[in-house]
DNA sequence: CTTTCTGCAAACTCTTTGCACTCGT
DNA sequence: ACGAGTGCAAAGAGTTTGCAGAAAG
């Protein structure tokens, strides 16, 4: 089972890399169209899938919201801003570090660990701080 | 709308507060059956969005899993055995805090963090290590 | 030519919701 | 009696999958 260099897999892969945004599923086959039209959903899937697997893109999971893509291969943590929607890449905690070899200690083997932080961002606090502008929802978020 | 006493609210309330294995709504319903043979899932859901609300349940988001819902109030960490399908509970790295701070500093407004851990439990990895033994899936996972 | 991949639509899983009825207060 | 809460079944969102045909190697 050799994986194929299909257009719609190279678009894929391009989108989630190039973008900063942490795109949806959804975002990613809206972009994808633009050079593919004829790309479903479904086939995005099953590419942003395989390319998880391979390590390619980086899978954000988010309370409640639609999963999100990235393209940040490093491991790294996220911010999720709850009014705008955008997600902001974090250095890693290197403190993080200590609880993974605690818990080696202790028998547990860890392939993976996700730090996600869920608040307001710089931009959506001031306008809550100052009540008067700007609207209440998906304010200066791009795309 | 003030909240009501009902015999539903007050099961559920006592089945996640005294579950130690993190039930998914399905299952606390299940349970809730025993004592209240009738109560369907939409109430279950209801109830624990309430309870959630009331701080008096946490929610415990999996990456591809189902909901889990915990009655461990303090701020803690979870760890996810992605074999057995278990959930521990782990003391919270007060190393997560630098990171608060910094995010503070920056402009960012902290509401919520969520640090999980991916990988084998204790158990399941002596079954890796010995393939031998021990089925594949479920392995000890009570309930 | 063989085999993987695609588009499409239907299926699935988890969760939420509308509605008529029930039960706390 | 009033209105929040309930059971039920239907709807919803997000994601996966079966299949016949397209295309990569």
């Amino acid at each position: 089972m050799k994986t194929r260099r299909t257009r719609q897999l190279a678009t894929i892969h391009e989108i989630v890399a190039t973008a900063h945004d942490h795109p949806t599923a959804e975002q990613v086959c809206d972009r994808a169209r633009r050079r593919v039209p004829r790309i479903s959903l479904g086939t995005v899937y099953r590419n942003l899938q395989k390319l998880e697997e391979q390590q390619q893109v980086r899978v954000v999971h988010l309370h409640d919201r639609p999963t999100r893509y990235d393209g940040m291969l490093q491991e790294h943590d996220h911010f999720l801003c709850e009014r705008c929607g955008m997600v902001a890449d974090l250095a890693q905690s290197r403190e993080a570090r200590p609880n993974w070899s605690r818990l080696y200690r202790a028998g547990y083997r860890v392939r993976a660990q996700a730090l996600t932080f869920y608040g307001l961002c710089p931009q959506c606090r001031r306008s809550e701080e100052r009540p008067s502008r700007a609207g209440r929802d998906s304010a200066h978020q791009q795309d």
